[in-house]
DNA sequence: GCAATTTATGACACACACTGACAGATGACA
DNA sequence: TGTCATCTGTCAGTGTGTGTCATAAATTGC
């Protein structure tokens, strides 16, 4: 990797961080990109170009989550249940939360204190989420065999197993800013799902 | 009713219908409050004190919705299961837009094909529904005795019941833009919810 | 090392969404 | 009819986001 693309990959983070900072400290809305921009000493311009928006910086963790799950989804067998493969395509992305590097961590948990005391910006990650659902629920049909233009049950078994991560994840409040009790809570709602559901509800046919 | 709140009524609606119309020729982004405006003939300060913004008008059936649901789940018995009791509120809503006039079916079908060719449009609609969640979710844990800032339960069944009706929206694609196929495509959807969970498993305790 | 080429950045101009403040027009009601 | 509350347009201003161009820096080839 050479100098330049370090240096970008420093500046992102330095503007990632900034905006973390200053989100948690006065709030998102009344936060203006200059400042952000200002705080790293980047013009306003620049900071367009690393992010599309203001609110992609919030939405930056969505987009590494999505190619996580993604991966770890295709280490699962395609003869095994999809709404299992989901879910244990999740716990191995939790997984990977737990043992990222402290600098990861914190953004992390930053990235949640946001999410839970801000209603609109929980849902904008939300919003986004609908475009990974739609992509994993391709991957499911392919595995079922199945046509996801058609068929409603790959994006009925994607979305229950996105809902299970969500609630996970905001559920209950109030939330502690503690990593190994998220993981928990979210392990504790996927474990509810796994119970919840008819053998074979998931399988087409 | 006077005079002055039928002219509200009126103008809220002529804006609603033209910036539906515009959005679909001519797509959202492209479509700027003052063109929405111009073509009812109001300042687009006027704009922006019937509608808080441009994707208001677009979440303005989502409101509409969540009120129709919030209704129907109240006549619902607090002894009946907390999942059937919001699948049928949900038919009931399904209803209620079958039995509109033929100006709100017009509405409610442009809504629909504007939300199916615009994934950032679907998204800001799906955020909207994270806070109905969470109303409804208080409303179950009250049924059911216990706490939606603790339990997960109340939270997960809502989830999966608002995933249910979304995937009967989204799926199969295209679609027609024919009412009763839409209607049909949601009652699909739930019969597949009803037969896919364990029974009980969305009691507590 | 040194040019030639790509790429990141800043500076500027601009479109659009949205808000506050004020003045004038219009229904409500005695 | 006159008073009052409310609706509306105009105007000025803030903030987000984009296109464009010149400059500075890194990369590549010699």
């Amino acid at each position: 990797m050479g100098l330049r693309e370090r240096k970008k990959e420093k500046t992102r983070l330095a503007i990632l961080d900034a905006a973390l900072d200053l989100f948690l400290e006065q709030g998102y809305e009344t936060t203006t990109v200059e400042q952000i921009a200002g705080s790293v000493d980047v013009s306003a311009r620049t900071f367009f170009r690393y992010f599309t928006g203001k609110e992609h910086v919030v939405l930056w963790f969505h987009d590494n989550s999505e190619e996580l799950v993604t991966e770890a989804l295709a280490d699962r067998p395609d003869s095994e249940p999809p709404f299992t493969s989901l879910l244990e395509a999740l716990r191995t992305m939790m997984r990977l939360f737990r043992d990222g590097t402290p600098e990861e961590t914190e953004r992390f948990l930053k990235m949640q204190q946001l999410l839970e005391n801000n209603p609109v910006l929980a849902g904008k990650s939300v919003a986004r989420g609908v475009e990974t659902e739609r992509r994993l629920a391709v991957e499911i049909a392919r595995r079922q065999g199945c046509d996801a233009e058609t068929d409603q049950l790959p994006h009925l078994v994607v979305a229950y197993a996105m809902a299970t991560v969500r609630v996970g994840f905001e559920c209950p409040r109030p939330r502690e800013t503690d990593l190994a009790q998220m993981l928990e809570r979210v392990e504790a709602s996927l474990a509810l799902a796994e119970r919840s559901f008819q053998p074979g509800w998931d399988l087409v046919g």
